[in-house]
DNA sequence: GTTATTTTTTTTGGACCCCGAAAAAAAGTT
DNA sequence: AACTTTTTTTCGGGGTCCAAAAAAAATAAC
């Protein structure tokens, strides 16, 4: 049964759709904000009185550049107080750890990146090392932690959202790699981790809602293969955390050796490492850590393609195949208004068509194949990052919105 | 973004946890509505007098068997109305239609099986049959056709809920069969069409909200196979309303030839076909119209394998290997908390138990593995009923509750 | 330079919803 | 008949939204 309702949902609602419109649109006037959300005038000067107090948006005081209207009083513009709070966003790939810090805004203050050991790093070493890249990057930003209040992470593999872990990535040598508790010890704000590839779902929800929104799901081939679910307008992550594990989904019994020791993952007919030895012909239980391929074998790989190299385009022709039967699987099971296909691997998608269709028409029957869009999408590293920020400021709102003392209010008059 | 708030919202799922609340509980006080709902005792009064004036609700006046309490005001106990409003709860199976009359208790006032001519129905001879069917049925029992407000479907085979249609079903001859437009131009009632299996999901919700909550899957072996999806606490049917579909997953590249046509789907290794076909050891190949199974034949299989018979067993095995190569799929997809197998099937579960965890074993990594519960429930045809039940009473509450006209209350004082 | 017009913002007053506290109601107990 | 107990209702208050009116702040017109 639904909870029951207060007055207090109300109150969050209103206030955090004001935030978003602001986050969105930047600096806008009340009018504007009226049509926006939808709310009365009066109800938005009522509102954002509220949040000018709380100091969460300050008034534009603009010189002159408010010019473009003809008479009547001027729209005085308000937008979010970037100095309200900070959020660090993270994301840790092979060897690779990129930080940003953003304000409240949405605004990117400054980033970094900075190198690890991934083969060195498991569940005891790893913590400290992050903690300390956390702590000299907001000290060379020039705030101090405890205008930290949300600290976000993105990484590859087998995330366990819930649990706050890495169960096993790419990234890192051990396994079951706590994050949340740490970080949540060492500054106090609050935590979440995710993996990347949900990331860039949500970033494709923020940046195209209209595109992007309902049941939708990405899948990248790229260093490994990875998945993003959006269903029924929210970002879905399973039970633990662990859901869109595309990549590790059986496609054939006992069929190829995959990086995480089964045969037959999907991953071990479309990542980096499965087109190489694909194109290699090297045999199916070839070993992915003997195979050296990553981003720039992929990429050697596709060159080699279109220079017209027959086992390089093969390897992409019956990628596509598996391809199509992993998709056929997900609309079974899914049934998404749209499929986004992304990641390095994209770039040899003409390659792989003819494979995915081939494989979709002969695992699916016709009554379910109909009903989806099949996008691809060229790919941007800074979605990881774009998705990331999208989650920390919806849940600062929340912090603020959330427990919120009782304020007073127009007591002037 | 979300949409704005306002007091509309309140004051549709207060009034709505009450209704709910009503029919869970059965003839309830105030003072306790208050404390299943966590109203207050005010509200409480303020919402029960505005569902007395719409008749949605009753005194009860029971003559005397309030005596077990001690001393105090009585309670006077509050029920739904029955004749507020009425339900026509339908499933369509193979030559066979199950009708049943619900109140707005949610009591069934009758019900009633009757046969149709599942080879040759199609898109244009069901939905005058359907229609005919109900007309009589609501006319027996007495009732007008303008207190049904509300009709609910539920077929076997792929359900486009949002197209209101059956896609394809063994139930019917034809593809695409219409059922929501027509009924609704024939009744006026608001009508929906779900998948059967989706249907016990909710039942399952409903019965048990304890156990069966958050994200958790019902897979049903029995004539075919069906799947239900809850999702984040929702039934989930996917973007045009044809998710779960796990019988026309494929499981193996051109493998065992499936009724819907194409090869290799898990229903043509899980059904009561296929495991007839696999235990008669005809080749996978096979026609499945040729085979006659059905869940009589599926049952004499079963008492076969009790008996000892070999091949009997090792088609059970089999079958659960593949299931468990099945389950592996939906785990890193979905990522559920819980599944639960079902369907005449089940009976044989002691010969599939060790293939399903060696199927699972082989196809998923084990930190993906190691977060659900793999339940057996026996089967019970009823749930299918209840599901729709369920289901109706949550969208009368809200035809009732949504497009309200303001009701003046408490004028007389 | 004053008045009109236009547009945005704020204030006012009303309706509604929930709640706590007090009152009323309806019994049993002494 | 007065007291106690429990449930239900009423009353008053706070909070939220909104429509309408008022105020504010600019340009346009004369």
């Amino acid at each position: 049964m639904t909870r029951k309702a207060d007055r207090d949902q109300i109150r969050r609602q209103n206030r955090s759709i004001v935030l978003q419109a602001l986050r969105r649109n930047g600096p806008t006037a009340r009018i504007d904000l009226g049509k926006i959300t939808r709310l009365s005038p009066a109800t938005v000067t009522a509102i954002t009185s509220d949040l000018l107090d709380q100091k969460l948006i300050i008034s534009v005081e603009s010189d002159e550049p408010k010019s473009h209207q003809a008479r009547g009083r001027p729209r005085t513009l308000l937008r979010l107080n970037p100095e309200a709070a900070y959020t660090v966003c993270i994301r840790l790939s092979v060897n690779t750890m990129d930080l940003s810090l953003v304000d409240f805004a949405g605004t990117i203050a400054s980033s970094l990146r900075t190198q690890y050991d991934s083969a060195t790093a498991d569940a005891d070493s790893f913590p400290p090392v992050l903690i300390a890249a956390i702590r000299q990057f907001i000290a060379d930003a020039g705030i101090s932690e405890a205008q930290v209040q949300e600290i976000g992470v993105a990484a590859q593999g087998v995330v366990e959202t819930e649990a706050g872990l890495v169960a096993w990535s790419p990234a890192f040598s051990g396994r079951k790699i706590p994050v949340v508790t740490p970080l949540h010890q060492a500054f106090g704000a609050d935590c979440y981790i995710s993996n990347d590839t949900n990331m860039i779902t949500e970033a494709l929800h923020w940046s195209d809602p209209e595109r992007y929104s309902g049941t939708f799901t990405v899948i990248m081939l790229d260093y490994g293969v990875g998945m993003g679910l959006y269903l029924d307008n929210h970002l879905f992550s399973g039970a633990s955390g662990t859901a869109a594990e595309f990549g590790h989904a059986n496609h054939i019994p006992d069929g190829a050796l995959c990086r995480c020791g089964k045969k037959g993952c999907l991953e071990a007919y479309l990542s980096d490492y499965a087109l190489v030895r694909s194109a290699s012909q090297l045999p199916e239980d070839t070993d992915p850590a003997e195979i050296k391929a990553g981003v720039e074998g992929l990429e050697k790989l596709i060159e080699t393609a279109d220079a017209g190299d027959e086992n390089a385009r093969k390897a992409f022709h019956q990628a596509g195949r598996v391809l199509g039967y992993g998709l056929a699987r997900v609309i079974a099971l899914i049934d998404p208004k749209r499929i986004v296909l992304t990641g390095a691997a994209m770039r040899a998608y003409t390659f792989m068509e003819k494979g995915v269709w081939e494989g979709l028409k002969d695992a699916l029957v016709e009554d379910l194949r109909n009903n989806f869009t099949l996008d691809v999408m060229p790919w941007n590293e800074d979605f990881i990052r774009t998705g990331l920020v999208a989650q920390s400021m919806e849940r600062l709102d929340m912090d603020f919105l959330g427990a919120q003392v009782k304020a007073p209010r127009r007591e002037a008059s």
